[in-house]
RNA sequence: GUCCCCAUCGUCUAGAGGCCUAGGACACUGCCCUUUCACGGCGGCGACAGGGGUUCGAAUCCCCUUGGGGACGCCA
């Protein structure tokens, strides 16, 4: 049972991706989604998008648009299904594909595969003999009917049917190869190979993924307090999906070579589901923050200025007056400043404000009877200073090497550590005891902009 | 509770009997670079859950214990 003999069968691989619009797509979701795709291509076989919005009650059309937006933002493309051109099997909603989902549970009923129960729903019957999953990552697993729990559901008493008989129906009709999920759906699996064997269809390969577990251990779920866990989150959060992706796909299968970083082709070309893990991952999120750092500081200076621009917030007019061109030279020097694109509008502010609010940090500095005496006088220092420094003709801001000389000699008007006065300048400044170099930072801002600084701050 | 699955550094993992005094990455930490932070570079800390077997030899195979997770819906 691998893939390999699948291939030696020269079968077409078709595997779906079958999200509920129940809810949001997390990031479980998203990472069974990309191994979808990966196996799909790897395989020259076709990716499938299917809707399982069989729950008419909880189904919102909000959510599936933002399931597909999702895919769409990480680049998860798929061959056909919904939201797609390429629709050779109809509707791939299955609430529109409820006449063929009776007309399956008419046939199992007709061969007493299935029966209605005392109320009203339609059943499926067990059979006597032990039921065995045959996964390609958690290998046999055997299950007596009798401990799958009662009879399911295929037909409500409304007689609308359940996710096992739809799921199964489409799976047969979509000719689906493999079927990749979470393993939260291995006892579902046990049903349904009793469907597809009643269906007297061949029955797909299977391979139940890891659970991706929250940091408390446990499945990993909307209601899961600690941090967030939808796409939606982590594209508002301002991390890239190409980080992301890197992320989710290290989470449960490792690079045959080791590597760390590699894009979804560098994936696709040496994925295999031999190399997926059974364990289930905890997700740490400093580790998507390093990924995503990666990232960012690997974009060339166009898509930097490009992708960060949206994100300056209430700085974004101010930006978008001085130009583009201001914008890509100060974020290209200011990036290894940013974590998370929501960290842009604080750079924004850096280049922009009149007035920087100090941090506790800062504050903390300030009021330190150690410290305190020095930020004095580096304040009053750096005044002086300032007053009698210009830019270079037709020039509003100072150059590096301008911002240099200012720099040594303020240190120099003070006896107190140089370290102490760097800080206390960085304080005056930007209102932080950490971020940019000010010889880097400072050539992009204003010479106004800077001595408003230094005289609204703190004194 | 019943059934199923799992068990390598704090976290993600490499490892398919000798190449393992267990390798990499994140995190943490030290040093270097920097007259300040970060980025970067070079180090350090840090794991085969426990107990029995099998074998000349076990992280790797088997059994038990313990621990963890999942599933038991007219949700998907």
């Amino acid at each position: 049972m691998n893939t390999e003999a699948v291939l030696g069968e020269h079968k077409a691989v078709r595997v779906r991706f079958a999200p509920s619009p129940t809810g949001l797509l997390h990031i479980g979701g998203a990472r069974t989604a990309l191994f979808n795709y990966l196996f799909a291509k790897k395989h020259n076989g076709t990716f499938i998008l299917r809707i399982d919005d069989t729950d008419k009650e909880r189904s919102l059309i909000e959510n599936e648009e933002e399931i597909i937006h999702s895919l769409n933002w990480l680049g998860l493309t798929w061959d056909e299904g919904a939201a797609s051109s390429n629709t050779p099997h109809g509707s791939y909603h299955q609430a529109k594909r409820l006449q063929r989902h009776l007309e399956f549970a008419a046939i199992l009923q007709k061969s007493s595969a299935a029966y209605t129960d005392s109320e009203g729903c339609v059943r499926l019957r067990y059979p006597d003999q032990d039921i065995v999953v045959k996964d390609i990552i958690c290998g046999d697993c055997r299950f007596s009917p009798n401990s799958l729990g009662p009879d399911p559901v295929i037909l409500r008493s409304d007689g609308t049917p359940t996710y096992h008989l739809a799921s199964v129906a489409d799976d047969i009709d979509f000719e689906i190869t493999h079927i990749i999920r979470g393993q939260d759906h291995l006892t579902n699996t046990a049903k349904h190979i009793v469907l597809f064997e009643a269906a007297g269809a061949k029955i797909p390969e299977f391979a139940h993924l890891p659970l991706i577990l929250g940091e408390d251990g446990s499945k990993l779920s909307k209601r899961n307090s600690t941090g967030y866990t939808t796409v939606k989150e982590f594209r508002e959060k301002g991390f890239l999906p190409s980080a992301l992706l890197n992320f989710l796909n290290l989470l449960g299968w490792s690079h045959p070579e080791s590597k760390d970083i590699f894009d979804l082709t560098e994936a696709a070309n040496n994925f295999t589901l031999e190399r997926v893990n059974i364990t289930g991952a905890k997700f740490e999120l400093s580790k998507l923050d390093w990924f995503n750092g990666q990232y960012l500081r690997a974009l060339s200076e166009e898509d930097l200025a490009n992708i960060t621009l949206p994100w300056t917030g209430e700085f974004r007019t101010q930006v978008e007056s001085k130009g583009l061109n201001f914008w890509t030279k100060a974020v290209t020097a200011l990036k290894t400043d940013i974590a998370r694109l929501n960290d842009v509008e604080k750079v924004a502010s850096l280049l922009l404000s009149e007035h920087v609010e100090p941090n506790q940090e800062s504050i903390d500095f300030i009021e330190n009877e150690i410290s305190g005496p020095v930020y004095k006088e580096v304040r009053s220092s750096l005044l002086t200073i300032l007053n009698e420094h210009y830019p270079e003709e037709g020039e509003s801001t100072f150059s590096q090497p301008q911002v240099k000389a200012i720099l040594k000699l303020v240190k120099n008007a003070s006896k107190a550590q140089a370290k102490l006065v760097f800080q206390s300048a960085r304080i005056i400044l930007t209102g932080a005891l950490r971020g940019a170099e000010l010889d880097v930072l400072l050539p992009h801002v204003d010479r106004t902009l800077i001595i408003s600084r230094v005289s609204n701050s703190r004194e």
